[in-house]
DNA sequence: GAGGCCCTCCCCCGTCAGAGGGAGGGGAAA
DNA sequence: TTTCCCCTCCCTCTGACGGGGGAGGGCCTC
């Protein structure tokens, strides 16, 4: 029996997915989540066999529930709607197994889950072709990897197009803290100023590009 | 009978909504659609009463299915997955009655149903407040069409992280120009500095995301 | 011709950003 | 224990950035 956890912060789409899961012979739905919180703690409780992950959710996305999956983790199929999103690349080097559309015809998402229980992936020609495209450019070297946490959550801050000030305020630093992460996030990215890392991180996916200027929860 | 028509590019949404739709009383549904030239075709072909409309499909979008519905058309729900967009006031402005996210309960998707049926609206409080805000304001930031050709090509440079010397020798300038430039631009944007408008620049896709740190022309 | 916008360059001036030091505390690993 | 890295804060200093102005020339419209 594969036990499935479906973690998707639509409603219709989790109902959609255990409709179509729940009439397959050997797939068990096991419990639907709909944000990382609380599918971490599935994944603790329920010791599901397959995860099916969102990408977008409020508060923890795909990408940190990812990071946060312990070493006996499900295997994780991620479902997602963006395709021309580089954080394809980010949730595969983060152990994904199958990176598949929403569009993906219901069968496919079925295969998928059942390759994903051996170990297996399935691969959407749009995909395969990102993928490909990816390695050949070379040096992909997730460049954030580099960084520690507390550099990553200033870069996040940063790439949101804020000031060091306000970094410092969000985060509840002093500004030259901020400076001096600032300073050593520049050198490990190799970029000159804050506004090509920035960028880099727009292009790693650490903040999605139509978030970057919304500011959450305070306002400018 | 409420006839509804449900177009969405996502199979697992289609099957989730009709799955919900069909368990209500006097609620069926007609039809699905995958994309908006089927859409447009189904409306004349069925004559449902109300459509389930998302925004993002391959080829037609939603807002170019609202503008090519005829006078004698269904009330049409949006679902979609961005609430920040700006498409939001434009589908309103179309005509649309209701607009949900699909994170809304399938209790409210099917309430949004019945009321559109009597031509009623149903505001989730993350879209209501958006619309207000930006009633209130008529132009939020992000739009490009007030600079001129000139400060639309710094904007390019700058979005791809040069800096003001570096635009000034790119574009065959003095620095003090590039800086004129640079603040009427942020002044247009209504933004604070210039990796928010690099932000920008990169949202309304002045420069494609995974080029904006290549060196233009010459690679690396 | 006059007014308007755009492009170009110039000035001053204050602030912020980033480089380059140092330093203390804590935690994990040797 | 020592050692190393991370996080935190502090200092100085330089240059870039960005907000005020202003000014001339080109082009179009009225």
């Amino acid at each position: 029996m594969i036990r499935v956890l479906i973690v998707d912060d639509h409603e219709v789409v989790r109902q959609g997915l255990r409709f179509v899961l729940d009439q397959e012979e050997g797939i068990e739905v096991v419990g639907e989540c709909p944000d990382g919180d609380r599918a971490l703690a599935a994944v603790r409780a329920l010791r599901p066999s397959v995860m099916l992950l969102d990408m977008v959710m409020p508060g923890m996305d795909g990408l940190e529930v990812l990071r946060r999956l312990g070493p006996d983790r499900p295997a994780v199929i991620v479902l997602t709607s963006f395709q021309e999103d580089e954080r394809v690349v980010a949730a595969v080097r983060l152990g994904a197994l199958s990176y598949l559309p929403k569009t993906t015809a219901v069968d496919r998402v079925v295969e998928a889950v059942r390759a994903a229980a051996r170990g297996g992936s399935v691969l959407e020609p749009g995909i395969a072709a990102l993928l490909l495209r990816q390695v050949r450019r070379g040096e992909p070297r997730g460049r954030l990897d580099a960084l520690t946490p507390r550099e990553r959550e200033v870069l996040t801050a940063l790439a949101k197009g804020r000031s060091n000030s306000e970094i410092a305020r969000s985060l509840s630093l002093g500004k030259e803290t901020v400076k001096t992460h600032v300073s050593s996030i520049l050198a490990k990215l190799g970029v000159a100023d804050r506004t090509q890392a920035a960028i880099v991180g727009l292009q790693q996916g650490l903040v999605p590009l139509d978030e970057a200027l919304e500011a959450d929860g305070s306002q400018r």
